[in-house]
DNA sequence: TAGGCCGATCAATCATAGGC
DNA sequence: CGCCTATGATTGATCGGCCT
């Protein structure tokens, strides 16, 4: 298919990567709720601020960010580790039942 | 507000450290786009893939959603005909539209916030 | 009970940015 | 400079919830 990518439209995607430290933050908040990353819309909005990027912006990331790190989880460890130890936050939200266990991922 | 329910089975694993929280087994039913296949048949719809709009189609559909934001059953039977689409696949592009419309205002409207500039 | 809509998300893909 | 991977954005379609 030639595909009449005709495009032209997309013209606007000329994007442009995000601050090394909006990266950071977004990372930050992904890995400190690696058992829910689902941030609320006012979580978004918050992170928005902080990274200077729209909330649009932050839903984006959120979501290729998990479609990423699921399609290939061992090529984020490395980076998952990295932040894990930054923030240990466990911010569990909706836990109804107990379970909970963290392991010690500390050998 | 979490949503994301996992269906599944199996019982929670823990692999240490990278653990498999649910979210990352959640898998997607695949489209259902019902596509006659050659012969038949029978009942054998079979897959579907994420169809791909033609520019023509992607035309008449804007055309139409200027017109009106919502279809009417006719409507929606009179342009899935008319541009060999099934009735849910014009439904869901309208619903999509709608949606993209709305998030579009959203970020276009507060542009007048600009304000201070903390810099 | 069935169908439409919303809001969020998924999943595949596009097109570009960045590293080598 | 081309090639390849990382990454932001787009979008047809799904999921769950709500309403009629």
């Amino acid at each position: 298919v030639m595909i009449l990518r005709s495009r032209f439209l997309d013209a606007r995607r000329k994007r442009r990567n995000f601050n090394k430290q909006a990266t950071e933050i977004l990372n930050e908040y992904f890995y400190s709720h690696l058992s829910n990353p689902y941030p609320s819309e006012e979580a978004k909005e918050e992170l928005a601020k902080k990274c200077s990027i729209t909330v649009s912006q932050v839903s984006n990331w959120f979501g290729n960010k998990r479609i990423r790190y699921k399609k290939n989880i061992g090529k984020f460890q490395e980076e998952a580790n990295m932040y894990a130890a930054r923030t240990a936050v466990t911010a569990t939200s909706v836990s109804a039942h107990g379970s909970q266990a963290n392991s010690p991922s500390t050998p | 507000v979490s949503q994301e329910r996992e269906r599944g089975d199996e019982e929670g694993q823990q692999a240490g450290q990278g653990q498999t929280f649910d979210w990352m087994k959640v898998k997607r039913n695949p489209p259902k786009t019902v596509k006659v296949s050659d012969f038949g048949l029978a009942g054998a719809q079979n897959n579907a893939m994420r169809t791909n709009f033609s520019t023509r189609q992607l035309t008449e559909l804007e055309k139409e959603f200027h017109f009106s934001k919502y279809l009417t059953r006719a409507r929606r039977v009179e342009i899935a005909a008319t541009l060999e689409l099934n009735e849910t696949q014009v439904k869901i592009w309208f619903q999509n539209r709608r949606m993209k419309q709305k998030k579009r205002e959203r970020e276009g409207a507060s542009s007048t916030t600009r304000s201070s500039s903390s810099s």
